[in-house]
DNA sequence: GCTTGACCTGTGTCTTGGGCGCAGGTGTAA
DNA sequence: TTACACCTGCGCCCAAGACACAGGTCAAGC
């Protein structure tokens, strides 16, 4: 199979997979007659594992040394657990992150309802921006 | 002031103000006897609107349009509008993508308080990830 | 005067996770 | 045969700085 028809069968796209081989995520074979990469059940399986990590935000480079452990033989379970606690503390994070952003907009916005445009002047450059920080 | 001392005075580094120097965001002059780059009054007003707009998440080439305006003399106001609803849509989805996040690796911990540690099979890299993925 | 060492500078390269463009190969229909 | 669509690998590009590096500067100590 190349990889157009192989990332179509992940939902995925030709350049990711390539991405993926690039790196030896995915370790395709070559054919011997044009060259084409050729994937084939193992590398379905290995893609479909790092599609999964990807959607829980884990980095190429920790899905790399999962599988690196794996490949082994060896079971990652333990430092996936240590991944998962790491990537729950940077989610909680990511949420108090979106929220104070969110926060903020909604200021800038009730701002601009009690002010008019107004041109630059020496002071200000745009009055519904500055001001958000804090120095 | 040199890039040091001025990046301390709005609790940035020189890094960030070498980077907006870069591309010309700021516009210091060079000192003739060294050739360090000096900041003064009007960089230091800038820069603070820079950093306001980088916590509301605008993306620096937005910063460069506004500013590119209110060096015009013209309010950047209308346009500062259209980015703040776009910047809202925006961080409505980062909010959500956040608690998809959050579940999904709140299920991810069930699944792992579940099941045992396990060595790889041929059809199963990691069940505690796998299975994440939609196909 | 000379030297040492701490600190500072500009410039160039690296990062993440792919996206995109290119030149060339392949396949099929007319 | 030609036309055209589609496919391939490879290499460069992005954002927003971080980091490494070679060289400059400045005060302290001899």
């Amino acid at each position: 199979m190349q990889v157009t028809e192989f990332s179509k069968l992940l939902n995925t796209t030709p350049d990711t997979v390539r991405y993926y081989t690039r790196i030896r995520l995915l370790t395709p074979t070559k054919s011997p007659e044009n060259g084409y990469k050729v994937y084939g059940k193992k590398d379905r399986q290995r893609l479909k594992f790092i599609l999964s990590a990807r959607q829980l935000d884990f980095s190429v480079e920790d899905i790399k040394d999962i599988l690196s452990v794996t490949d082994k033989g060896h079971t990652a379970c333990p430092i996936v657990r240590e991944l998962i606690e790491r990537r729950i503390e940077n989610s909680e994070k990511q949420f108090e992150d979106a929220i104070t952003l969110r926060k903020r907009l909604q200021a800038a916005i009730q701002d601009w309802h009690n002010k008019p445009d107004k041109a630059p002047t020496g002071d200000m450059i745009c009055h519904l921006i500055e001001g958000v920080y804090d120095e």
